[in-house]
DNA sequence: TGGGTCATGTAACCTGTTACATGATTAG
DNA sequence: CTAATCATGTAACAGGTTACATGACCCA
């Protein structure tokens, strides 16, 4: 999946190694992570596919670096893997693992553990300006209006979880408290 | 995760390999998979950390089998991973990483993804009953009412979650048809 | 006699995380 | 002077996937 994001970032314009890690780590980091290490090695798989080539830029200044451009097979690559939909996506929710095993604590800590959960595990948190910022950074992009329309599609994605997740909260506190004053009248 | 996953259901009994394996493909497939293989790995590393232990029990007619329980120090471990809310999750969303480089494909070509999607990525699918046997499932174990409770509050947000992603595509598709009949009616 | 359930695992590989390592330039 | 930015990576470990391997019993 990481290859393919790769992929599909070099698609777009040459980079650097660099360059891609600053890209997961602002403008994709809502939905996908990946840390340098992870980057570098894959960059390596890539290159030995075929699907992209490497060439060193030396600058002055500054170190000099490897700039990475996408093949003609790369290309097939990418739109091969696009238009698979074989492939389903495995769940794996950490928030739920734990949930599921809650009965272990007591009622008023669960009602503080759902209080907590939905500010930590927004996507876009309350008070960051980061929904914001990918706006204006499609908005940018109107040029090139079907790359800015899905980049749209993916924040609007993260602002209905958020939206979700909340009153997922908000539904389980009512009904522990609602438990806590049925054993409070007993 | 997995690890702690395991160390919840040996909380609630004892269990062999395999048992752990088939609560995992079944009762909660939906958050969380695990393959066989992970779970004798992961068995082996909750072994040599005191937090559970192994008798071997012979039997007649099927193969002897190894039955796992839940240690003094595992119950420790257990509980301080349920309250320890300093762990985020990290986010990894194949579903927007594919929507992210759509704009490759054709208008539609993403009409016809996003109307598959749906169907293809929720929890529980239309037409399984999955949804179904789980409440039948809680709703058995409301002799012991917080667990089940839980229970509820993990298969809610599987609904929840599935309900937002059919309207996140239906959204998706309003906006690709009403481009596709601008670019028309040029 | 063939498939499902019970029951245990290993080996190889791929993907992701954490920690370490280096070093120049530039802006405050 | 110090922190951020640009720029490259390696090593070890942890977590997850795929494929293989075995074998008895029971039901249709």
């Amino acid at each position: 999946m990481l290859k393919h994001g790769i992929l599909g970032l070099l698609n777009y314009s040459d980079m650097t190694g660099y360059d891609i890690k600053t890209v997961f780590n602002d403008s994709l980091k809502y939905f996908w992570q990946a840390q340098t290490s992870q980057i570098y090695r894959e960059l390596q798989v890539l290159e030995k596919n075929g699907w992209i080539k490497s060439t060193h830029v030396e600058q002055s200044g500054r170190p000099d670096k490897n700039v990475l451009s996408i093949t003609e097979e790369g290309k097939k690559e990418l739109k091969r893997w696009l238009t698979d939909d074989s492939e389903s996506s495995t769940i794996r929710n950490p928030i739920l693992m734990k949930t599921f095993f809650r009965g272990e604590c007591g009622l008023d800590e669960n009602i503080e553990f759902f209080r907590n959960l939905a500010e930590r595990e927004c996507v876009f948190p309350e008070g960051s300006n980061e929904a914001d910022s990918i706006q204006s950074e499609y908005k940018k992009n109107i040029d090139n209006p079907m790359k800015a329309l899905y980049w749209k599609f993916t924040s609007d994605f993260g602002m209905m979880y958020d939206k979700m997740l909340r009153k997922w909260c908000k539904n389980c506190i009512s009904e522990l408290e609602a438990l806590k004053n049925e054993n409070t009248l007993d």
